[in-house]
DNA sequence: CTTGACCTTGGAGTTACCTCCAAGGTTTAT
DNA sequence: ATAAACCTTGGAGGTAACTCCAAGGTCAAG
């Protein structure tokens, strides 16, 4: 059993974000001490993993509670609603880490473009490197000068 | 060159949040008609992509223009500290796949543990899908007292 | 020249997700 | 038994990221 103060120590949270997570039914302590202190189980840890897991990816705490409230239970005839709800999950899921993926590799574009120096990359941005297959190389043309005016398209 | 409606349609978002990104910084439209209109090239459509898709993945808006400022440029002596700072991001991001990997197989296990039927689960959650290896079996302890969750987060 | 669908700005309002505060009760150590 | 370090509640405040609104300018079509 551990305290409210432990638990946010231990997941370096506020204690309000629990107290918070409780009015939001997200988090509901299994057990309440005679003089009303909340009271949190190990089961309960593993939940809140759970729940700043899943945050930190990207999920709203209502997806979260949906996925949460996910009771997966063969006497219960709305199994087949249930399947579709995760299978749909699973997909935003997928693309998610694709999107990661791609993220990942053009990070290390990047990265390998930089200081590493056996290629001729003089310039490279996030953008190009997400953009190209290979490190962008622009072999010396640096057109920054400041354009002064808009002058105009569109009629 | 696209107009603010058709940028904003054509990634189904509020032409607000393209005056909000431009307020903050993220995303300035190359140009200006005369008239005072946004103008928004190719690259800044891809420069939006970028972004919402970061956002989906779970980075703030001020991560995203950390991302997007950038800048590998051989030329400049900054270049070891941008490289720290990418491979710092890169991290993250590994972090963030490991993590929404987790919540695939959990999710699969979840899947699997219904309807498909040739195993005998009774009962899954996805805490139970996460924390077990295997999916758990739970063979017919049905404790399902009410438990009156009126008031779920906001809707 | 008027209509309607565009666009502009500044500023206010909203939602999600906390975070802080005040007033007070509980527990433990000295 | 008093201090400190906990905890409680209700409610206000804060930040990020939009979202809406009013008043008005632009532009192509009829």
């Amino acid at each position: 059993m551990y305290r409210i103060g432990e638990l946010a120590k231990h997941f370096d949270i506020n204690q309000d974000t629990l107290r918070f997570y409780e009015k939001n039914q997200l988090l509901v302590p299994s057990e309440r001490s005679r003089a009303g202190y909340r009271l949190y189980t190990e089961q309960d840890k593993q939940t809140l993993s759970f729940i700043l897991r899943a945050k930190a990816v990207g999920f709203s705490l209502n997806e979260i509670q949906e996925l949460l409230s996910i009771e997966i239970d063969k006497a219960n005839n709305a199994c087949a609603d249930v399947k579709t709800l995760v299978d749909h999950k699973r997909l935003a899921v997928e693309e998610k880490i694709a999107e990661l993926q791609a993220f990942q590799l053009s990070l290390q574009r990047l990265s390998d473009a930089c200081c590493g120096g056996d290629v001729s990359a003089v310039h490279c941005t996030i953008l190009e490197a997400l953009e190209t297959g290979e490190t962008k190389v622009r072999s010396e043309n640096h057109s920054h000068e400041f354009k002064e005016q808009q002058d105009v398209v569109a009629e």
